[in-house]
DNA sequence: GATCAGGACACCA
DNA sequence: TGGTGTCCTGAT
């Protein structure tokens, strides 16, 4: 078992803010389904315990080498404050855009167990059986690999089936596509994104602000608005209203701020 | 059964 | 540029 020491990190809190979806918690270790790997963390303290994945690996998944105390020094109102009081060591998980992507497709007006749920089966049609301490896991297809209509509507995925299978197909018509993606500027990237159907602006925005290192985006979907409206703004407000506020109220690290607050929010209900 | 949801699209004005 | 109906599924 590798050990590695963290600053500002909980592992818990990181992993259940909605951003990342393929684990298990199963003996006190997390299992973490990650493209072909699954590799397994347990944090103690200021430690994580891991196995079957590099260190570097380890730390660009959980943005380890990003410095948390810097960015806590930016958090500007007392509802930031208040969230980084609560849930300290929230990271921004660096995702593989393709997993990403499929994830956030199947995000469209549906629940975090459903996500999941959508997620095991697709990996489960469409990825490899793997055995490791003797449990069962699946990798997550590679891209090109959801050639098969009918075992998405299988995976319960329902109307985005389609936009699953269209974006796959395209993605093996135009194999640098992808490359493209994660080497343009955030507004480029999310116009390519949203030329697939089935991606709209706040699919496009979680797929930047999760896989394409675009940590200044910060995605509106109903929860967002509802808090902008609810602990800023006190009023109902157009989504054009919200995005002026956000970028003039918050003004730097909004997807890490759009993240705690988000975590935030939804822990008061 | 009916309604609604962490959204997108097509169509309309 | 903004408003409405429809799309699958699962929870209530």
């Amino acid at each position: 078992m590798n050990k590695i020491k963290v600053d500002n990190f909980n592992l818990k809190e990181t992993l259940d803010s909605g951003q990342f979806f393929l684990y298990y918690l199963i003996n006190d270790f997390y299992y973490i389904v990650h493209l072909d790997i699954i590799f397994k963390v347990k944090q103690e303290d200021d430690y994580l315990l891991y196995d079957n994945i590099s260190e570097k690996d380890l730390v660009n998944f959980f943005n380890l080498d990003i410095d948390y105390a810097k960015i806590y020094q930016t958090f500007n109102d007392k509802y930031l404050l208040e969230a980084v009081n609560k849930y300290k060591g929230l990271r921004m998980i660096r995702q593989d855009f393709w997993q990403c992507l499929v994830s956030f497709v199947c995000s469209s007006c549906s629940n975090i167990p459903k996500i999941k749920k959508n997620l095991e089966l697709i990996s489960k049609f469409f990825g490899n059986k793997v055995i490791y301490d003797e449990i069962e896991f699946y990798t997550f297809p590679t891209v090109g690999n959801l050639i098969d209509f009918d075992k998405l509507i299988e995976a319960k995925t329902g109307y985005r089936a389609k936009y699953l299978y269209q974006i796959n197909q395209a993605l093996i018509e135009n194999s640098e596509l992808i490359n493209k993606i994660k080497n343009l500027d955030y507004l480029e990237s999310k116009k390519e994104l949203m030329k697939f159907s089935g991606i709209g602006s706040k699919v496009a925005d979680c797929i930047c602000l999760f896989s394409l290192d675009h940590l200044e985006v910060f995605p509106i979907d109903v929860w967002t608005k509802r808090l902008i409206e609810d602990l800023y703004l006190k009023k109902e407000a157009s989504l054009k209203e919200i995005d002026f506020f956000i970028k003039a109220h918050f003004k730097i690290n909004l997807g890490i701020k759009q993240q705690y607050l988000y975590h935030y929010i939804r822990h008061l209900k």
